[in-house]
DNA sequence: AATGAATGAGGCTTCATTCAT
DNA sequence: AATGAATGAAGCCTCATTCAT
């Protein structure tokens, strides 16, 4: 009620938007097995045992952080593409926008790279990610290039085949990023890097004026 | 004399290459960390102390695999691309062609997963592998691109960040296997993926007749 | 408020004192390599892990036995003999009345053998005890000698090794209780010992009245 | 018979002591259990299999050394104190010049050290020691003292202990080099240490003109 | 609500000793 | 006589989780 609400209580509402926080630095940066909890406590700037009194213990953490900080941008995604009404190849440009914005200019663009790393050693973990993201986020994809298919935009391919193709230097950019750079003396540019991908894909999707193969 | 070495001594030769096909096996299915040298002895019928004997620890066991499994490939690829004279495009096919049959259809196939999980954790492991297997194999991708821009069978582009998005979709079709496919009810064929990830690459690269555009 | 704190408080407090009082016992009888940190925690009776909470490794655990029980004897040594008047060899007998109280006849007296024994294989901690321990005490006994012979006490000789050969006997009554002794019937008295050795000392020290060999 | 054996043969009976040699030196280097029979085996230029061939274990090895190296030492002084007619004190720098010289000056120098370091955790190889060294060089030392005494020489002492006392020196020389000694910057000259202790001891051990004390 | 002390299972690595050849 | 491959017990250290205060 009051807009000034004591210190101390505030405090203690932002206690879980500052465990996120530091729980998503750490893991983007060590990974899930190698993130210390007692090091996500410190970040936050409590004990380890306050961790637990707001998460059952670390899947139920690292849940919360997708939970917070990917599905929404998932589902802005599909309200832009909802209410999208232009060419199919605009709409993907769209939907790669936002997702730029809010995933790869923060710091949840190390989430790619940290599941697909730890996947095979936390199913549990693989099935949330792919059940709220992986699957939404495709099928996304998937409705604009179907759409493009049916329009005469695009020529005509498997669908779910060519939505793992056109994801992929999307997802290599992040999990590069995360992982190898830093053998590289020279990062290249991830404007020019998308550039270059959409570029070759709308050349590469729309349909010939007389060829048919494929 | 005898054609027919002592057991003992056949068992000594062949030691070497069971461990490696054990931790390969291992590496790709559990990823570095998570495998223990234990399970790697015991999967080559030893004990936990032979396997020092062949290898001063976990990341000499783990380069000797990259050694023996990945850079014959690499050292290959650069024969197909020094002995070329066909067109550009056709070099790009042979060289994924071949990397595809040592690497994508062999065990090998997880380590490009295996590195990218682990190379912010073992910093020495990953110099390793992207100066003998990264550096090299994007040298020989940037030299089928830029020979192709220069006898105008490509459009011009900044060839380093396209050797990036070109290798893009063939590395995650490999790390999505060893990843998040254990979530996927069915999985995508191979074929049909690299075929058109190399189509709308071959319509993508290709320069267009009059425009000029990017 | 209270006088008596929590007994959790309590025993935090306490651990550190008791950890290393259990670390002296073992190392002194079993030398630092052959002590279990295992077994330390359990004489302390804490776990393995609890052990970790206050030091941060086996070396650590050891110079924090050093630092809390013998520098503090030497920094009351150099105390006593910057206060000090009397006639030199008076100086040496109350250096060696007060090492013998605080550290001959207390559980500290096998540090020296522990020293010379591990000293090889673990360069730093006996870098930390000479710099800590042995240099002070050398100058000490340097620094009553050299007193002893500008006054006319002592004859003249090398002091640097005069100290040596002055502290051997005093080292060696140590080193041989924790070392040999164990294979001796009847272990001589370190009263009579020690007194043998001052006498033969302050005779041998003192200047001829005529003479001036050496 | 030959005066030269066959290579083959001279090689098969140099074996024991180019083991011993190459043992003597590690174990003085690295301490008994530090040292590995690998690195025994090695030096010595054979396979670990061979050593067992010709010492039954680690402690068989470390007996032998003694046996041929330290017990024939013993045994020269037995005879040289049986055969001495002179003053006491001048048995007593036969004594100590023959075992510097056999001793001191050789590899076997490390051995006092070495025993002191290991007793407590080896009692038997304590005892060995004990027995066929120790007790028998500190009879030929008590030998000399209590002739010294009885003939007015030496003054009245605990003779037992002063043995003790007059030996310390000589045996910390020896220990220091092999553990401290790596920490000081500038080691004190073995011959003046020595002369400085025999200094101080005849002057100490003689019977002043009119007192009787101690 | 918050603390932080305590636990103990788990993995890499070493090395004396054995034994088939 | 000689080899050297193989074994497996042992110890340091880490960290998710619990729980008394």
């Amino acid at each position: 009620m009051s807009a000034i609400p004591a210190p101390r209580k505030r405090r203690k509402e932002a206690r879980p938007s500052e465990l996120l926080e530091a729980a998503l630095h750490l893991f983007v940066e060590k990974g899930f097995t190698a993130t210390r909890l007692e090091d996500v406590a410190a970040r936050a700037g409590v004990s380890k045992g306050t961790l637990y009194l707001y998460y059952e213990n670390k899947d139920a953490l690292f849940k919360a952080v997708i939970q917070e900080g990917i599905i929404p941008v998932i589902a802005e995604n599909e309200a832009i593409a909802a209410k999208h009404s232009g060419c199919s190849f605009e709409l993907l440009e769209l939907l790669l926008q936002n997702w730029w914005t809010k995933i790869g200019q923060t710091a949840f663009a190390g989430i790619p790279k940290l599941m697909v790393a730890e996947a095979r050693n936390f199913p549990e973990l693989a099935r949330f990610y792919y059940e709220n993201v992986i699957s939404r986020g495709r099928a996304l994809v998937a409705g604009a290039l179907r759409r493009g298919m049916e329009s005469g935009e695009f020529r005509s391919m498997d669908v779910e085949t060519t939505v793992d193709v056109v994801i992929a230097p999307i997802l290599m950019l992040l999990i590069w990023r995360y992982s190898m750079s830093c053998c590289q003396s020279a990062e290249s540019d991830p404007q020019t890097y998308l550039r270059i991908h959409m570029d070759l894909l709308r050349q590469g999707l729309r349909k010939p004026e007389k060829e048919s193969r494929v």
